[in-house]
DNA sequence: CCAGAAATATACCGATCGGTATTTTTTGTC
DNA sequence: GACAAAAAATACCGATCGGTATATTTCTGG
């Protein structure tokens, strides 16, 4: 690996979880300084702008996610314990390691609407890409009758999708922990009603 | 009314908006000499900060939120219909005036954890009251017998409120109003399954 | 070990940031 | 309509913003 590229990785690793707790107009270049321990210049030297420094960030910080969830639901076999995998993640998020700053889909969403077009594309691929994950899980399923044929696949992917998040955003503002466990009940109950 | 107190007024109702879809840290003094046409001096005349008009942004646009549901509640008379006001409301927005930029909550709640402890504050204070508001509700109907006993109102709450949430964070950034329609069902189905 | 390239640091840029002191204008009252 | 008080506008402040041009250091291949 070029030595370029590692400084790249470098500077994504420690400005992340600046960005996901800050967001990208909270954030300064000097924020990144600070926390690299590297100057403006070399960081300009890998980076054209904040922008790119920023969307790396939140890719960086979607892939921890992603990589989060799927590694626990390729231990389950059947579609709905697959998607219970989404209730055991989320349930105890200290023992998987989320990233600091809360979920990056909700805080990128929140922010980049309207605001940041580029940031908001990238949002919208990671939603999209959750969401079609999830649709095809509950597909396969109805396709192999293990869930009902009346099942709405992506209605039910978006709630489940939507209780997670919404659960994250009040635990994030109370932090009250216990307001994210309080909704996983409903969202397991929303998979069993699947079968 | 003095003169002091509608020109704060204005102020506020200018850049209520702004906050709204900027964010704080995104909404600079700039931006509501702009939007109101007044000078710096003018709008420093009348707060100390802009964390004090961010503050009073935050509160009107709030309250719209709350005057919007509870108008609809008080048409209702049963607790079970005084809940599925929630989805009458959120289902069609447009037709009530939802604030531009998304629900203040989730945009304040998402800017506000850590970085900004007033503001999480006044959020934490808003989203308390929505719950303290859906727990009576429901408390009130275990009570009457008009939902089951076994119904763990705060849970209930927490789900519905999530959910309506998350919802609304989904269709803001992909800008499908279907994805908020979409998780309603689940938000009525929570609600009958009460009874 | 030396030269050229690559990477990082230094020094600086204009613009904008939030905020304030002062002056001008407007308002209400007798 | 004079006059004091209140409100709004002007002019300015240092700090920080994102970004760049240039100098210095570090790495790499012969």
């Amino acid at each position: 690996m070029k030595k370029s590229e590692r400084t790249r990785q470098f500077i994504v690793e420690k400005t992340a979880p600046i960005f996901n707790v800050k967001g990208y107009a909270g954030t300064s270049i000097a924020d990144m300084t600070e926390a690299t321990g590297l100057t403006k210049g070399s960081i300009y030297g890998n980076f054209a702008n904040k922008d790119e420094v920023a969307l790396a960030a939140f890719e960086h910080n979607w892939q921890r996610v992603k990589t989060m969830v799927r590694v626990e639901m390729d231990k389950r076999t059947t579609s709905k314990d697959k998607l219970l995998a989404l209730v055991d993640v989320y349930q105890d998020l200290q023992s998987h390691d989320f990233p600091q700053g809360g979920c990056p889909l909700l805080n990128t969403a929140v922010e980049a609407d309207g605001t940041h077009p580029d940031l908001r594309e990238k949002a919208m691929d990671a939603f999209n890409g959750w969401l079609k994950n999830i649709v095809t899980v509950i597909e396969t399923a109805v396709a192999a009758g293990e869930f009902r044929a009346s099942v709405d696949a992506e209605q039910t992917a978006l709630t489940l999708i939507a209780l997670i998040e919404g659960g994250l955003m009040i635990s994030q503002l109370t932090g009250n922990v216990g307001h994210r466990i309080a909704v996983m009940p409903a969202v397991e109950k929303t998979i069993l009603d699947l079968t």
